[in-house]
DNA sequence: TCAGCTCACACTTTTGAATAGC
DNA sequence: AGCTATTCAAAAGTGTGAGCTG
C-alpha cells in the first residue's frame, strides 16, 4: 500500500491549487484539506460530491482494470541476476545498469499517469562477497531516506505510456547521504529492490485515482563501489556500450592496458636508472619533464616518450642518446607513451580536488511521500498470466538456471521514438540470440549454508514456467549460520495490476481533459520545467500490511528467513542477526499485487522527525525542503520555505530544493519486522477505506499467503515474480492531497488519517527490511512553481535517523537536464 | 593488515552547437 | 531565409587501478 503526498506543481496555474482535497484512508469522504483558494467549504462536502464528473465510461471502465507492465530488458536482467547482479554506487551518482525498461498496458490511454521509480532494500543485512559468493556478514546499515525518481515524462498519458518503451536509465544512485541531486541514496553492500509505480493523476493537480506498483524480482541487486564478482564486470562490459573500450578489442581493455602499463615501467625505469646515474644532472632531466608536460603536441609527446638523455659520466653520450633512442622500435610514440609522458608530468601537478557538484537543480516536485510497509504485494490478485504456473513448485536454489532463451519472449524492440534511452542497442543485443559471446554459462555458486527451506511454493500464486532461476541473496538465518539459497523463478516479465472493479470510483474525479500533452521523450520532455516539487517521505515503520498476511503463515520465513539466495550468495552471517530479515518480495510477495487488495486501515508507524521543518535557504536555484515525517513527530510538522521568491520560482522551476529534517535513527540495527495491522488497499477503487479486518475476510486464507510468499514459479526460481505491489491506499479516487498548508496548520491535521499523523502510540522506530510502502500524495500548493523533478526524498517514518541529521536532499541537479 | 571507498584515468557514447549544402 | 545533413567539441557514462581510510 502506498500512501503518498505529494505536491505536485504540474505546472498548473495556482487557480488549481484550491482543487487539492485530502483523501484519508480512514476518512473515506473526500477531505478537502487545502480547499479551493482555500475553499474550506468544500471540506465539509461529502467526498462524493467532491468528486469531479467521471470520465467517459469507456474509459473508466477500462482504467486499472488489467494495467501491465512487462520488463523489456527482462533477459538481461535475468543474466545479471542469475550471476549476482552489482550496481556500482558513487558519491557523484551512478546510473543503473541495466537500466529498467517496461513496458506499459492496460492503461487508460486519456487518463495521466505518474511513474515512479523507488528502490527499496530487501532486507536488514549487510553482505560481503566472499569464496566467490556474497554472504550476509551482519546488520544493515541504518536505513536511508528513500527517493524517488519519477519518470520525466510524467505526467503524461496513458497513450503515451503505452507508445514506448518507458526507461529509467536517467535515474542515478549514490552512496552520498548528503547528497543533494536528488539521486537514490543506498548503502553499499546491501541488497535491494527497485520498484515501479504508476500512479494516476487525473490533472496534475489530482493524483491517486488509481495506483500500481510493479517489482521485477530479477532487477534485484547489491550496491557495491566497486564491483566484486568477475562474472558481473564482464558482463557489464559486454554489455554496457559505455564500457565498450574495456572489452577484449577495445582501446582500454586489459591487454591494452598492460601494455601501457609495461611500456610505462619500462620508461620509468629508464628514468630512474638515469637519474640513479646522474645524480647531479637532474635539472636537465628535470626541465625534460617539465617541457613534456607544458606541450601537448606530438611532437613533445614524442620527446618525452622518448628515454632520458644518459649521462656522459654514466657511459651515456648525451648529445647521441635522443637519436639512438629515437631508433628504438620499443619505445614507438603511442598512447601508452603519451600517458607516461603525462604521468611524469602529472608529478608537478597539484590536483585540485574534487569538484563538488554544484547543487544543481534541475528538477523540483515535492512530494511528501509516505512509505509503510504495506505489502501489497501481498495480496494480488493474480492474473492468468501466473494461472499456469503450478503451485509450490517452487525449489530453492541451487538449481542451476535455465538459461533457455525459448522460456522468455524476445526483448521488444525498443521503441525508436524513445531517444530517452542511450543505450537502447546495448539492453536489447543481450537478449539476442547471440547473448553475449564472451559470457559464460552462469554457474550457480555452491550455496553454503542450509537454512530452513521456505515455504513451499504452493502457497505462492502460480507463476508461469519460467526457465530462468534468478538468484537471490539470502539473509542468514537466525539461527543458522549458513543461509539457504533460494531460487525464485518468474514466469514473465509481464506483470498484471488489477485494479479495484470499481472503475467507477476509480475515476470519479478524471477529468475529461485530454488535452493533456505529454512529452514526446522520456528524458527530454520539458516537463521538467513544470513539474512540481515534491518530497516523499517515507514511514517505513508503518503498520504493514504485511504482517497479517505474513503472520498467517510460516512463510515468513519469508520475512526473515535466509533463505533467499543470490547466485553467489552465501549465507554465513556471523552476525546473529536478531532481527528477523526482511521478507523477500519474492518470497513474500505475490507475482502481482493488484489494487483490489482489501484495504486496512493502518495506523502510520511513528515517525521521530523532529516536528519541525525548514527548507534552508539555499542559493538559488537550490531550494532546500525539509518535509516532516507526519506521523512521527507528535506536533504537527511545519514547513518553512525560504528564500523562496517569484523572482526565484523560474530558476526554482528547475532546483530541486534539498530537503533538511532529522532523520531518527533506530537504535537497533535491525529492528524487529513490525507486522503490519494493516492490508492492501485497492488503490482507486475503494469507495471508501475500510478497516483491513473487514476485508480481509474477503480474501481466501491462500491468497494472502500467497501475497507474501514468494511467487515461487514451479520451478527453481525463488523470486517473486514481478510483483504489483498493488493498491495504494491513499491512492484512492479520492485520495486526498496534503498541501502544504496541512504541515501549517494543526487544526487541520485531525483531518488527516490519524494512523498518518504522529502519535505517541506510534510504534518504536523499526522498519521492516522490505516491504511496499504506502505512498501518500499530497498537492504541493506552489505549484506555480515549475520545479522538474526526477528524484523525489522521502522519509521514513521510523527510521534510523541521519547521522548527518537533517537531510538535505530536495535539490535538484542541474547538470544533465535530461536525466 | 585489510576490506572498502575515493579519485583520476582512458576510453566510449551521447549531445548539442557550428557549419555546409541545398 | 529556412531546412537538412554533416562535423566537431564538450559532456557524460564506463571500468580500472592506485592510493587512502578506518
Amino acid at each position: 500500500m502506498l500512501s503518498v503526498e505529494m505536491y505536485p506543481s504540474l505546472a498548473l496555474g495556482p487557480q488549481r491549487m484550491g482543487d487539492c482535497f485530502y483523501r484519508d484512508r480512514e476518512a473515506p469522504a473526500h477531505m478537502p484539506l487545502f480547499p479551493p483558494a482555500c475553499d474550506m467549504a468544500a471540506r465539509a462536502l461529502p467526498p462524493r460530491l467532491l468528486a469531479p464528473p467521471t470520465a467517459p465510461s469507456d474509459t473508466a471502465t477500462k482504467t486499472q482494470d488489467e494495467v501491465k507492465m512487462e520488463l523489456e530488458n527482462g533477459s538481461l536482467w535475468k543474466q545479471f541476476s542469475s550471476v549476482g547482479t552489482e550496481m556500482i554506487i558513487t558519491k557523484k551518482g551512478r546510473r543503473m545498469f541495466p537500466g529498467l525498461r517496461v513496458k506499459l498496458s492496460g492503461l487508460n490511454p486519456s487518463l495521466r499517469y505518474i511513474l515512479l521509480l523507488d528502490i527499496v532494500p530487501l532486507d536488514n543485512s549487510r553482505y560481503r562477497f566472499q569464496g566467490d559468493a556474497w554472504q550476509a556478514v551482519g546488520a544493515a546499515e541504518a536505513r536511508l531516506p528513500d527517493r524517488v525518481f519519477i519518470h520525466p515524462d510524467s505526467p503524461a498519458t496513458g497513450a503515451h505510456w503505452q507508445s514506448r518503451t518507458i526507461s529509467f536509465h536517467c535515474a542515478k544512485l549514490t552512496n552520498n547521504t548528503l547528497d543533494t541531486q536528488g539521486y537514490i541514496i543506498l548503502h553499499s553492500l546491501h541488497r535491494y529492490q527497485p520498484r515501479v509505480h504508476v500512479i494516476e493523476a487525473r490533472d496534475v493537480l489530482r493524483w491517486g485515482g488509481g495506483q500500481h506498483s510493479f517489482v521485477f524480482p530479477e532487477t534485484q541487486f547489491l550496491t557495491v563501489t566497486a564491483y566484486q564478482n568477475n562474472k558481473i564486470t564482464e558482463l557489464k562490459i559486454n554489455s554496457n556500450p559505455f564500457a565498450k573500450g574495456f572489452r577484449e578489442d577495445g582501446m582500454n581493455s586489459k591487454k591494452q592496458r598492460d601494455a601501457r602499463q609495461k611500456r610505462k615501467i619500462t620508461h620509468l625505469t629508464e628514468t630512474l636508472d638515469i637519474v640513479g646515474c646522474d645524480p647531479c644532472d637532474s635539472t636537465e632531466l628535470l626541465s625534460q619533464s617539465t617541457t613534456t608536460t607544458s606541450t601537448s603536441d606530438l611532437q613533445a609527446l614524442a620527446l618525452a616518450s622518448l628515454p632520458p638523455l644518459p649521462d656522459p659520466s654514466c657511459g651515456y653520450r648525451a648529445e647521441e642518446a635522443p637519436y639512438q633512442d629515437a631508433q628504438v622500435p620499443e619505445q614507438p610514440l603511442d598512447l601508452g607513451q603519451a600517458f607516461m609522458a603525462s604521468q611524469m608530468s602529472d608529478i608537478t601537478v597539484t590536483m585540485a580536488n574534487g569538484m563538488q557538484d554544484t547543487p544543481g537543480i534541475d528538477s523540483i516536485n515535492y512530494m511528501s511521500f509516505f512509505l509503510n510497509r504495506s505489502d501489497n504485494m501481498g495480496q494480488p490478485p493474480y492474473t492468468s498470466a501466473y494461472s499456469a504456473a503450478p503451485p509450490g513448485s517452487s525449489s530453492f536454489p541451487s538449481a542451476p538456471l535455465p538459461q533457455s532463451s525459448s522460456s522468455f519472449p524476445s526483448l521488444p524492440v525498443p521503441d525508436s521514438s524513445d531517444a530517452s534511452d542511450p543505450q537502447p542497442s546495448a539492453e536489447v543485443q543481450p537478449s539476442s540470440a547471440s547473448g553475449y559471446p564472451s559470457v559464460p554459462p552462469i554457474d550457480y555458486p555452491p550455496i553454503l549454508s542450509s537454512s530452513p527451506t521456505l515455504p513451499s511454493s504452493t502457497t505462492s500464486p502460480s507463476l508461469q514456467q519460467t526457465s530462468f532461476t534468478y538468484p537471490i541473496l539470502t539473509p542468514p538465518p537466525s539461527t543458522s549460520s549458513s543461509p539457504q539459497p533460494l531460487l525464485s523463478s518468474s514466469s514473465t516479465s509481464t506483470y498484471h495490476a488489477i485494479s479495484p472493479s470499481n472503475p467507477e470510483m476509480i475515476s470519479p474525479h478524471t477529468p475529461t481533459d485530454t488535452s493533456f500533452s505529454a512529452p514526446s521523450s522520456a528524458c527530454q520532455s520539458g516537463l521538467q520545467d513544470h513539474m512540481p516539487a515534491l518530497s516523499l517521505l517515507t514511514q517505513p515503520n508503518q503498520p504493514l500490511q504485511v504482517e497479517p498476511i505474513t503472520s498467517g503463515n510460516n512463510s515468513p520465513h519469508d520475512q526473515n528467513s535466509a533463505v533467499f539466495t543470490y547466485p553467489n550468495l552465501l549465507s554465513a552471517n556471523p552476525d546473529p542477526d536478531p532481527a528477523p530479515p526482511q521478507p523477500l518480495p519474492n518470497q513474500n510477495h505475490p507475482p502481482v499485487v493488484s489494487n483490489p487488495a482489501p484495504f486496512l486501515p493502518c495506523s502510520l508507524p511513528n515517525h521521530t522527525v523532529p516536528p519541525s521543518f525548514t527548507f534552508p535557504s539555499v542559493p538559488p536555484p537550490i531550494q532546500n525542503l525539509s518535509f516532516p515525517n507526519m506521523s512521527s513527530s507528535p506536533a504537527h510538522p511545519t514547513l518553512h520555505v525560504q528564500n523562496l521568491s517569484q523572482a526565484q520560482a523560474p530558476s526554482l522551476a528547475a532546483a530541486f530544493p534539498p530537503s533538511s529534517f532529522t532523520h531518527p535513527s533506530s537504535s537497533l540495527p535491525h529492528p524487529p519486522f513490525q507486522p503490519s495491522s494493516c492490508s492492501a488497499v485497492s488503490s482507486g477503487s475503494l469507495p471508501s477505506f475500510q478497516p483491513s479486518v473487514s476485508s480481509a475476510p474477503s480474501l481466501p486464507p491462500t491468497a494472502h499467503h500467497q501475497n507474501l510468499t514468494s511467487a515461487s514459479a514451479p520451478s527453481s526460481y525463488p523470486s517473486v515474480a514481478p510483483v504489483e505491489l498493488g493498491a495504494i491506499p491513499q491512492f484512492n479516487p479520492g485520495a486526498p492531497y496534503l498541501p502544504e498548508m496541512m504541515l501549517h496548520h494543526p487544526s487541520l491535521l485531525p483531518q488527516l488519517d490519524p494512523s498518518c499523523l504522529p502519535s505517541a502510540a506510534a510504534p518504536p522506530a523499526l522498519y521492516p527490511a522490505f516491504s511496499s510502502y504506502p505512498l501518500r500524495l499530497c498537492q504541493d500548493p506552489r505549484s506555480s512553481l515549475p520545479i522538474p523533478l526526477r528524484h523525489l526524498y522521502r522519509q521514513h517514518q521510523h527510521g534510523h535517523a541521519h547521522p548527518q541529521g537533517p537531510y538535505l536532499d530536495m535539490s535538484a541537479r542541474v547538470g544533465n537536464v535530461y536525466c
